[in-house]
RNA sequence: GGAGAGGUGGCCGAGCGGCUGAAGGCGGCGGUUUGCUAAACCGUUAUACUUAUUUCGGUAGGUAUCGGGGGUUCGAAUCCCCCCCUCUCCGCCA
């Protein structure tokens, strides 16, 4: 959420970050909607101001009043119940007009929180303008050197034949050859873009995330957490996944079944990594906070539908390490962290031998809560193209601000102003994505696939698939 | 699933129709004292929205907030209704 306050004060820049990510909102009418509201809100202010200082003058008499009253019989009685009401009169008027204010203001606030939902976070000034992923520009390439494991390295702008000296196999092939998925019982069991990994498959989909896991907490300093995927709709309007993606979550309609409230199932471990402090006033001696967390990650993938329907590209359910950093409000931090948190990935990339690139999303590729977006793709020799493994966000406060995320400043609870936080993530490792370049880069002429070094310890030793 | 008890400021905890934005304690901050540390004492210490003013750091005022939402009342932390959450006991259970 944007700051509604910034937006009076330059309705502009949010209007010309809207149209450069290709988000319509109408702004004029936001705007609108509230000036109304504070004008009615002022009176309502005023009126109640009023009735305060009365009923704080009258209250005493009353209440001695209501107390002779007990006693009293008679004219006496019938003076002091005439009293009584010529005290409750003037209030009790204004206690309609304040009524009816109140109403108008509730007919108002859902209409403008909507609005304000909506609006878009401004991208960065140096984000490239550009319509859609076509506008992206790619920033740097990384290919492997030569290793034992790739004699001659590994150069993307020659082909795969050219590279290792024999025609490669895409990924589905390669798992079907070695056992290690089954996509016909997957969507016998859950429908479409649903597989069951099987055997090593298995084993090396848990070995990547829980070497990209431990990497991050043993290396980086990372807080390992395990938070719900499974969770309520204030969750998701929080952390800037609704309005806007509500057509990618999957909904538990508990209400349905007397439930007090609904469900959603998250389509990343984001959520939950950010949900965690919502509403709280964190101490700045605290910050920056680093967490990392491995889930399982539900995405309906609507409006995908034709698209990348083969294989473990594109798949409904999918597990995910991913990290996310909560620091002060400062643009420099934040820019200092979302290079570092690329570069955790670069690094665990390169240990893998896996050629990558960084491409930097331009405005219209952006979503409505980054200002600034990092994509970093793999090699994917089967599709002779990088395919999007991941995604680094820098979302300034605009996140913290619709959880209420705050900090204050002078440590342990001293004094100083609350400030919202700023929050940044990052895909460490999702996989089975990321068996798709894993099996593809490292497959042998022979028809197995090396695992590389840095995995085999979560492979009991295994050097080789097949 | 059944039965009970609760949710009050950064934390603990009192209040149970007006004198309460809220006692007391802890913690934080400032000060006094003091070889140092500690202790003692004094002062201070919520958040959001909003208006006016401003030498843009403030200053003065208003409204709201005692889990959330509604209601009763001239007036609600306090009474009533709905919801959410926590705890205890029983049942079921990976």
């Amino acid at each position: 959420m944007i700051d509604l306050k910034a937006l009076r004060e330059n309705p502009a820049r949010f209007a010309l970050g809207a149209k450069a990510k290709g988000v319509s909102v109408d702004i004029e009418r936001l705007l609108q909607l509230d000036e109304q509201k504070r004008q009615i809100t002022m009176e309502r202010e005023k009126l109640r101001s009023e009735q305060n200082r009365l009923s704080k003058d009258a209250g005493p008499q009353i209440g001695k009043l209501q107390g002779q009253l007990k006693g009293a019989h008679g004219e006496a009685r019938e003076q002091i119940e005439k009293q009584l009401e010529e005290l409750k009169l003037a209030p009790a008027r204004m206690k309609a007009a304040i009524q009816e204010l109140e109403a108008k203001e509730q007919q108002l606030e859902p209409a403008i929180r909507d609005l304000l939902l909506q609006v878009p976070l401004p991208p960065d000034g140096d984000v490239p303008v550009g319509q859609g992923s076509e506008g992206n520009v790619e920033v740097k390439r990384w290919n492997p050197p030569p290793s034992s494991a790739l004699p001659h390295g590994f150069d993307t702008g020659k082909s795969f034949e050219q590279n290792k000296g024999f025609a490669g196999k895409g990924h589905i092939e390669l798992l079907a050859a070695l056992g290690l998925a089954d996509f016909e019982r997957g969507v016998k069991l859950a429908g479409s873009r649903s597989y069951v990994l099987r055997g090593a498959g298995m084993r090396l989909h848990q070995a990547v995330l829980q070497y990209a896991f431990n990497y991050m907490i043993d290396k980086h300093g990372f807080t390992p957490m395990s938070v719900p995927t499974i969770v309520r709709e204030e969750t998701m309007v929080g952390t800037g996944f609704f309005p806007a993606g509500r057509e990618q979550a999957y909904h538990v309609e508990e209400t349905k079944r007397g439930g007090g409230y609904d469900l959603f199932l998250t389509g990343t471990g984001e959520v939950g990594l950010m949900g965690v402090h919502s509403d709280e006033i964190l101490d700045e001696a605290q910050l920056p906070l680093k967490y990392v967390t491995v889930s399982t990650c539900y995405r309906r993938e609507a409006g995908a539908a034709g698209k990348d329907t083969a294989g473990l590209y594109r798949i409904h359910q999918f597990d995910k390490v991913e990290q996310v950093v909560i620091c002060k409000a400062s643009e420099a931090e934040s820019r200092a962290w979302h290079k570092q948190m690329i570069g955790y990935v670069e690094e665990l990339l390169q240990s893998m031998e896996i050629p990558y690139r960084l491409l930097q999303c331009c405005t219209g590729d952006l979503g409505v809560k980054n200002a600034d977006m990092i994509d970093i793709e793999s090699w994917m020799p089967g599709r002779n193209a990088y395919g999007e493994t991941h995604s680094a966000s820098r979302l300034y406060d605009f996140q913290c601000r619709r959880l209420n995320m705050r900090y204050r400043a002078g440590g342990d609870a001293g004094k100083g102003e609350t400030t919202f936080c700023h929050s940044l993530n990052n895909t460490v490792l999702a996989s089975p994505r990321f068996l798709i370049p894993l099996l593809e880069v490292h497959q042998q002429a022979d028809g197995s696939v090396r695992v590389p070094e840095v995995l085999r310890p979560y492979m009991g030793g295994v050097a080789r698939i097949g």
